[in-house]
DNA sequence: ACAAAAGTGTTATGATTACACCCATGG
DNA sequence: CCATGGGTGTAATCATAACACTTTTGT
């Protein structure tokens, strides 16, 4: 079978950065999950998940399919980046690509096999592997979009697990944005806005005082943002 | 002629949503040129110049050479907005949509007749006619993106003139973001960054004070930004 | 001389920063 | 009982917001 028109189209890929965080690990860092290539072209070399539009879907339902089939991933945050053309970006022909940026939990989401039973690894945003593709650009441009955006959109909370404690939190902010905090002013502003609910859990376990567990308010946060209140670290 | 390939490939074009705005204007407004569609599907109705992407140019490359064929303006700021991808977006088929936004001053393209001789028009973003295709809602987007950014990156100045008032330039950020400034805070903020250049030129003609004329200073902000200044309004 | 917009400082308020000690827990 | 991270307040500084009059120009 094939398709026939009268001018020529390029193919079009959706390709998806998915940023992962461990708010256990004890030097926390961004993660990003790649999957290695079992076909050329960058045969064996590691890759954004990803993959070619179909007829039927919109480039949201690609994304969100290409990251359950390739990835094992569901129902995360998920946001169009920014689509890439160049020319020769694909030794195969005309790729576009529509790129998505997913944020994780890594907790949740550990094993990390995709159903394609490709080989699908987490790695450190600082030590990235060789990427296929113009995917170092793609990964570049998807960095640099979250750090802007996690300053004045509460979306860092999609990197950690439902309930977290403030310093986990701080600790997010401050590896996204590679700077401290003062850990009052910090507790202060937040506390400020009114998002955080107190459910009265604890963080256990470790040899020193007990942490306090939060959850972000998603439907207070909704009601203040259509009022004009804006996030802002 | 025609093109075969094995799995079916979406279209893909660019659209291009142009601002335009008239710092001459007693009540200023911020304007969009559109073109009248002279063939079906939508014949008659208004929409955003764009058109098919070439297969040996970029995206970027497609933007700007829609917006020099169909709007017949050249070397203006132009960026990627966002693609669109409903599959029912376009009633010949699956059509992307991949839309860039545009910012130019109206005084230099007041002609606005396209090369391809189409029905160009400017017209008031509160006075928009019924547009073609999902064009209202890549317009909607655009208006968004202009409001969120205008704010933290000077883009503004590419809608007024190389010399421009204070006032004028404060009437511009007015009209965009649908709010007042004070006067003297407003200059004494925009002064504070150093990167207005006094030109020594005076606008005159008016039976009242002649006012200064500035031109923002694109290579000091470049230098700063680098060393992580933060352009906000 | 008048109408119209240009230009200019000061004070009050709120937000941000800097900073240090006691508390609770598990081993 | 000790090591570790949790939790808390205050003062100084800086940025923002509010506010009104004099100057210059063309007619």
């Amino acid at each position: 079978m094939s398709y026939t028109y009268k001018y020529p189209r390029p193919a079009v890929a959706v390709d998806c950065v998915i940023f992962g965080y461990d708010h256990r690990l004890e030097e926390p860092d961004l993660q990003i999950l790649l999957i290695e290539r079992k076909l050329a072209p960058f045969k064996g070399k590691w890759a954004l998940p990803g993959g070619f539009v179909q007829m039927n879907e919109t480039l949201d339902a690609a994304a969100a399919r290409e990251l359950k089939e390739e990835a094992g991933i569901e129902k995360v945050y998920i946001e169009q980046l920014y689509t890439f053309g160049e020319i020769d970006r694909d030794p195969r022909g005309r790729v576009l690509s529509v790129s998505y940026v997913a944020l994780v939990n890594l907790e949740k989401h550990r094993p990390s096999a995709g159903t394609d039973a490709e080989a699908a690894e987490w790695f450190s945003l600082n030590k990235l592997p060789p990427l296929a593709f113009d995917h170092k650009t793609i990964v570049k441009t998807a960095i640099e979009r979250l750090r802007g955006k996690v300053r004045y959109q509460p979306i860092g909370f999609e990197l950690l697990p439902d309930e977290f404690t403030f310093t986990e939190l701080q600790n997010m902010y401050e590896t996204i944005l590679q700077r401290t905090f003062d850990k009052r002013n910090f507790r202060k502003k937040m506390d400020s806005y009114g998002l955080l609910i107190d459910t009265g859990g604890m963080r256990r376990g470790k040899p020193n005082r007990a942490a306090k567990l939060y959850r972000f308010d998603g439907k207070r946060y909704k009601t203040l943002e259509k009022r004009g209140f804006l996030f802002e670290l």
